[in-house]
DNA sequence: GGGCCCGCAGAAAGCGATCTCGGAAACTGT
DNA sequence: ACAGTTTCCGAGATCGCTTTCTGCGGGCCC
């Protein structure tokens, strides 16, 4: 009954009555096509079940169809990250519908070279940035072969296209938060120094403490994994036993704080408040459950995503980087 | 200096001194090339900074050179979960090396006609199927087009190759370990009736239950989230207030276990004892850090994909599916 | 009514690889 | 020395599309 084989562009315009041309028309919405060829394709195509090949519109196209989701992944952490997992969705809602295909690709420092040469080898139309640390090399190396990038999160080095949470205004509304529950001496879990997600955060709250006239000096720095989030906290702790508010820049370690002030038998919210970022499903889950401020992951995924295509279809004027709102969620810890 | 033009086979070939034909047989690794025109072609590379263009390599070799992950997400869900990242990053790390791109698709129950049609258009030589639920229509659809599948955990319905961890043998180790821990009232979150690796946890649970001739009735359903993990408990509460263990299917369940044992003011483990499955990072971070079995899920990515290229590669007497090791994981909770 | 522009459609030339063929060396064995 | 292999190499067709480029009607203007 069904034929075996799956047909190509020269059946379609076969059983459409009409030729290769019209039909690759029609496929790409071109305009100069008669309503009753269009129709005779877009029946023939249902008929025959017919799928394109992509590699070949590709070849001939001379554009690749896919972007690249490149995750600079110094020791693979980044990808256990709910965040990650978020952003994947984001950027994926935004392309469904288009046919464009999303490829993973992973850098390791050692490899970068590979990769640059992979994606300046026209094999995507255009990449996305994910977990880029300090000056990550790799942004250079790929505006230097002019290839479209948008990056997730403000890189330190280089000036890409990016698109963030407003990460310094949400420090800023943590910082606030704490003092407005009369916390005078608040500290804060800051992110890894060559982050610029950290630094904003750490940024927006120092302008918290100067705001209330409060010592800005209990920071410690930490890189995102629960563990760090604890030897912070133990560390805060030993500078300042006193202290009765932390400002933590990610729920992630914000785990790893609480466990050490449960251990210590210290309380929260009571004796110590904290704030986390993120609201990941870690924060609701925690005990108690985390105050903490909001950022739309999925929707920065849908905004990188949305960005770069503008950019591949020459959209002019385009913002050259995007900050989305933050919002404080409000549950036990604080 | 360098050519702004990405260079093409036939540059290379004229560099080296040599055909095409035979800067392709060089790059496919074939044999038949005699070492100075290998040498010669490697050098043109090098020096050209050449990369081959993959549209056309895969319409001239009428492969694809792609592989798709398949992620069945009913709410999306899925993604965010760190099981997947593992997998993900298992997958990735088995295709390093090998010039095959991995294609990230995602299927709603509604779209599954457009998926299926965009994979059987050979624009992916195989598939790895992530989180089935139940008898999932795309199995059957898939398997139709023969496409090379392998699946991530055993599908209940259908017949497909498939990888996954020995869950009964996880349950049953979690079952026998809450026993020699001398609790006479165990129960159990179980996954959800309408996946393998929830009914498998389960049987092995029982087997355990059974060989210690202790009742396996308090079993409650869950479906892998925290909120119905602490429903769950929840309602077995009720059922038998003097429950004293629990095996919970996934980490990420126990999560919500524990926050209704706290607020009840069962303290873990004396009071109840928990044991975990997936030693996520979930598992270390909770509190108490939960006794876990662990299942190596990046080795299961690794494994996924090795299967699905050998059977590419055409490799004989593959086995159909290969089941992973467990291993008890001894924290706090047990 | 002749020239033009406009909307539409088909023929054919690529896109950049792979792969089939057939031929030319280089080795065999006798 | 000669036929038979085995190893190596190149010419050219081919993959399935997109994209010019050209052509053809028909309405409009003058």
């Amino acid at each position: 009954m069904t034929d075996t084989a799956k047909p190509r562009i020269e059946e379609v315009a076969r059983v459409a009555g009409v030729s290769k041309s019209t039909v690759s028309r029609v496929i790409n919405g071109e305009q100069y096509v008669s309503a009753r060829a269009r129709n005779a394709v877009h029946e023939a195509i249902a008929q025959l079940g017919y799928s394109p090949n992509q590699a070949a519109r590709s070849l001939a196209g001379n554009r690749a169809n896919a972007i690249a989701l490149v995750v600079s992944e110094q020791g693979s952490r980044v990808l256990s990250d709910p965040f990650f997992a978020s952003v994947l969705r984001g950027v994926h809602a935004e392309l469904t519908g288009r046919r464009i295909q999303l490829l993973l690709m992973m850098s390791q420092p050692a490899d970068n070279i590979d990769l640059v040469a992979y994606l300046s080898g026209g094999h995507v139309d255009g990449a996305l940035l994910v977990s880029l640390h300090g000056a990550d090399p790799l942004v250079a190396m790929l505006t230097g072969i002019r290839l479209p990038v948008v990056a997730c999160g403000r890189p330190l080095g280089g000036s890409v296209p990016f698109v963030d949470a407003d990460n310094f205004n949400g420090g800023l509304e943590a910082g606030r938060h704490l003092v407005s529950l009369g916390r005078r001496r608040v500290a804060t879990i800051a992110g890894p120094r060559d982050m610029a997600v950290g630094m904003d955060r750490l940024s927006g709250w120092r302008r918290a403490m100067s705001e209330a006239r409060l010592a800005d000096d209990l920071v410690q720095e930490a890189d995102f994994t629960p563990e760090s989030g604890a030897r912070a906290m133990a560390s805060l702790l030993e500078r300042e036993p006193e202290l009765d508010a932390v400002f933590v820049a990610a729920d992630i370690m914000a785990l790893g704080a609480l466990q050490v002030l449960h251990a210590r038998g210290l309380r929260v919210p009571s004796d110590v408040a904290i704030v986390g970022f993120d609201d990941s499903v870690l924060a609701s889950t925690a005990t108690p459950p985390l105050t903490t401020v909001r950022q739309d992951v999925e929707q920065l995924g849908r905004t990188m995503t949305w960005r770069l295509l503008a950019e591949l279809a020459g959209e002019p004027d385009l913002p050259p980087s995007l900050l989305l709102p933050t919002s404080l969620v409000h549950r036990a810890s604080a």
